[in-house]
RNA sequence: GCGCUCGUAGCUCAGCUGGAUAGAGCGUUUGGCUACGAACCAAAAGGUCAGGGGUUCGAAUCCCUUCGGGCGCACCA
C-alpha cells in the first residue's frame, strides 16, 4: 500500500531543507474533524527560519506541487493540512485486501527475529485465580501480535514448580497427609494444605525452617521429596490444562523453574570469576549499588539452595544458547519490578553477548484488587478464574436464550461470547494501572465490550450471507464510497497494520483493543444510515466489498487478542 | 524512611515521542425498530486534567515540589 505519511514527507522535503527524518516525525494524523487527514505543524521551524509559523506554512503550501493522491493542501494557523484523495485511499485498501484476503494487515516487519514471551507461569499446587488472568491474556496477545508481524515467536510457560513453597507443601503432607484424599478435587486439597502450613509457618519459625530444609532436600534429589513433588505437579497440570483449553492457549515450552536449578553452579562460577560475588550472612549475593539498585541480589541462599533469581539467570543463559533470541519478554506483575531490574543487571556479568542483555524486557502490569482488599493464595482469599469464565459463559447463554432462542450451536457461541468478554475486559486498558475487580463490569456485554465487536461482525456476516454475489475488485466504483461515514471506515482499515505495530512497540494489547472498538463503532454508525444491499448495483457492490473487509479485520484483530469470533450469536 | 508507579466527567478509562475547541463507555435524561439483527443508533447534561511552581510559540503530556492511592525494599515467587 502507498505510505501516505512517507509520501507527504517527501513532498515537504522537496521544498524544505531540513532532515527527512525530522519531517517524518512531525507529520501526523489529524484528530479534528474536517481538517484533512495529515498535518505538518510548522511551529518548530519558526526559530530557524525566523518567520512566523503561519508564514512558513503559507510558503510551503504555495511551493508544494500537489500530486494526484492529494485533493488539497490548507494552511490553518501554522498547520499545513493535507487532504488525501478519498478514492485513491479506498483503492489502496481494496487492492491490498484483494491481494492478501484473510491475511490483510499481516506484515513481515519482524524480519523473522526471534521473540520469546514468558507468560502465564502459574505456580504448581496453587489455584489458577483471576490474578493469573492478566499475564496469561496479555502474554498470549503479544505472542499473536508478534507472530502477525513476522517475528519468530516462542511462548514459554515458565512454570512455578520450585522453591520453598514446595518445601512447605511437603511439610504439610508429612504432617497431615493422611487427612487428605488427593484423588478428588486435588487442587482444593493442596490449597487447603498450603493455607494451613502457611498459617503455621507464620506462627512458628521452626516449622518454616523445616520447610526450607525440605526444599533443600528436594533440590538434592531426595527420593521422598522428589516423588511427592512430581505428584503435586501432575495434579496441578490437570487443573491448568482445563483453563488453557477454555482460553485456547498452547505454549511452545513448559520448561519450568525446576529445570534450571541444576545450573546454579555455572551462574555462581561466572559471577565469581567476574569478581561480582560477595558472601554476606552466609548467602552469596551480588551488590548492585553501582547500578543504582540498593537491594543486593541473592543468588545462593545461606543453606546452599537456589533462589528465584538464580533460576531466572540460568534461564537467560539457556534461552540465549537454545533460541538465540533477539527479544525476551517477561509478562509479570509490577510487584516483580525490582526483581527483574536486579536479574537483568546481574545478567550483564554472565559473559553473554550484549544482544541478549539488550533484548531483555520486563512487561509488567498493575494488580487486580478485590474491593475488600488484596488477594492472597496463602490466606485462602482468591477467586478462581475457572469460576469467572463459567459464570460469563452462563450469562451469555441466558442472553442468547432471550435474544436468539433458535440459534444453532448455542453452547459453542456462548463460550466464544462469554470468554471473549472476560479476555477483552482485561485487555482494554493500559497494563500499568491497578484494576479493581468488578464482576459486573467484566461481564458487561454492552458498550465498549467484546460482545459489541462480535455483534457487529455477526451482522456483517449475515448481510453477506444474504447475497451470493462475489464482488470483484474490478467491479468497484470507488466514487460510491466518498461519503464521510464510508471514508471513516476506510481510513481505519488503512491504519490496521500500523495499529498492530504500535501495540507491539509498546507491548500494549489495549492499543489494538481500542482500535477494534473504534472500527466496530464506526461501522455501526455507517450501518444505521446506509443500506448495504442498496438497489443501486454499484453502490451495493462497493458497500459489500467494504463491509467484507471490516468483518475480516474485526475477526483477525480479535484473534490476535486471543478471542474467537462466532458467525452468529 | 528509601525506590518504582498511578491520580483526567458521578463510575471505569483513552488522550501517541509536548500541538488545533480534553474524548469514549457505563450511569442519568430524551428520541429512534414496516430497510440488511435494537447485544444497536442519534442527541443532551456532566471537567479548575489532585494542588502549587517551572521549561516554551504551545503542557493533561516534560522538570521540581506538596498531597493522596498502589507496589517493592536479602535468603517467598
Amino acid at each position: 500500500m502507498l505510505n501516505f505519511k512517507q509520501e507527504i514527507t517527501n513532498l515537504i522535503s522537496d521544498v524544505l531543507s531540513i532532515e527527512k527524518d525530522e519531517i517524518y516525525q512531525n507529520v501526523s494524523l489529524v484528530k479534528e474533524k474536517d481538517k484533512g487527514d495529515y498535518t505538518f505543524p510548522c511551529f518548530i521551524l519558526s526559530k530557524t527560519l525566523k518567520k512566523s509559523p503561519n508564514e512558513i506554512s503559507k510558503d510551503l503550501k504555495d511551493q508544494i506541487k500537489i500530486p494526484k493522491f492529494i485533493d488539497k493542501i490548507e494552511n490553518v494557523n501554522g498547520y499545513l493540512n493535507f487532504y488525501i484523495n478519498k478514492e485513491t485511499l479506498t483503492k489502496e485498501v481494496f487492492k491490498e485486501y484483494d491481494l492478501k484476503k484473510q491475511d490483510y494487515g499481516k506484515s513481515d516487519i519482524g524480519n523473522k527475529e526471534t521473540v520469546l514471551i514468558e507468560y502465564s507461569s502459574p505456580n504448581i499446587a496453587k489455584p489458577f485465580h483471576i490474578g493469573h488472568l492478566r499475564t496469561t491474556v496479555i502474554g498470549h496477545a503479544l505472542y499473536n501480535i508478534y507472530k502477525f508481524l513476522g517475528y519468530n515467536t516462542i511462548g514459554i510457560n515458565h512454570l512455578g514448580d520450585y522453591g520453598t513453597q514446595f518445601g512447605k507443601l511437603i511439610e504439610a503432607y508429612k504432617m497431615w497427609g493422611k487427612e487428605y484424599n488427593l484423588k478428588e478435587n486435588a487442587m482444593d486439597q493442596m490449597v487447603d494444605m498450603y493455607v494451613r502450613i502457611n498459617k503455621l509457618c507464620s506462627e512458628d519459625e521452626n516449622v518454616l525452617e523445616r520447610c526450607r530444609e525440605n526444599f533443600r532436600l528436594l533440590e538434592q534429589g531426595d527420593k521422598y521429596c522428589v516423588d511427592l513433588w512430581n505428584k503435586f505437579k501432575d495434579l496441578s497440570m490437570i487443573d491448568f490444562e482445563k483453563i488453557y483449553k477454555l482460553l485456547d492457549i498452547k505454549f511452545d515450552s513448559y520448561k519450568g523453574e525446576a529445570s534450571y536449578a541444576k545450573n546454579m553452579d555455572e551462574i555462581i562460577n561466572k559471577l565469581e570469576k567476574n569478581g561480582k560475588l560477595i558472601e554476606s550472612e552466609g548467602a552469596k549475593i551480588v551488590n548492585l549499588e553501582d547500578a543504582g539498585i540498593k537491594t543486593p541480589c541473592i543468588v545462593q541462599k545461606a543453606n546452599g539452595s537456589s533462589i528465584y533469581a538464580t533460576r531466572d539467570l540460568a534461564a537467560i543463559m539457556y534461552r540465549a544458547k537454545t533460541y538465540d533470541y533477539d527479544k525476551s519478554i517477561y509478562v509479570t506483575g509490577c510487584e516483580q519490578d525490582l526483581h527483574f531490574k536486579q536479574v537483568f543487571e546481574v545478567a550483564k556479568y554472565l559473559d553473554l553477548d550484549e544482544k541478549y542483555i539488550k533484548g531483555l524486557i520486563h512487561v509488567s502490569y498493575g494488580m487486580y484488587r478485590l474491593k475488600e482488599g488484596k488477594m492472597s493464595t496463602r490466606k485462602g482469599n482468591f477467586i478462581k478464574l475457572e469460576d469467572i469464565l463459567n459464570e460469563s459463559i452462563t450469562k451469555a447463554k441466558e442472553i442468547i436464550k432471550e435474544k436468539n432462542p433458535n440459534l444453532d450451536n448455542s453452547n459453542d457461541v456462548a463460550q466464544k461470547v462469554g470468554i471473549g468478554a472476560v479476555i477483552f475486559s482485561d485487555l482494554y486498558n493500559s497494563r500499568i494501572k491497578d484494576e479493581i475487580f468488578d464482576l459486573d463490569e467484566m461481564l458487561s456485554f454492552q458498550g465498549e465490550t467484546c460482545p459489541y465487536i462480535q455483534y457487529m461482525y455477526v451482522r456483517i456476516k449475515s448481510i453477506i450471507e444474504k447475497t451470493n454475489e462475489n464482488v470483484l475488485l474490478n467491479d468497484i466504483n470507488y466514487s460510491k464510497l466518498n461519503d464521510e461515514l464510508s471514508y471513516n471506515i476506510v481510513k481505519l482499515l488503512y491504519n490496521f497494520t500500523d495499529t498492530v505495530i504500535q501495540a507491539s512497540v509498546k507491548n500494549e494489547p489495549y492499543i489494538l483493543s481500542r482500535y477494534l472498538i473504534d472500527l466496530a463503532k464506526t461501522y455501526s454508525s455507517f450501518y444505521n444510515q446506509n443500506k448495504v444491499l442498496s438497489d443501486d448495483t454499484e453502490e451495493r457492490n462497493a458497500r459489500l466489498y467494504l463491509i467484507n473487509i471490516v468483518g475480516n479485520v474485526l475477526k483477525s484483530g480479535c484473534e490476535l487478542l486471543g478471542i474467537s469470533m462466532p458467525d452468529k450469536m
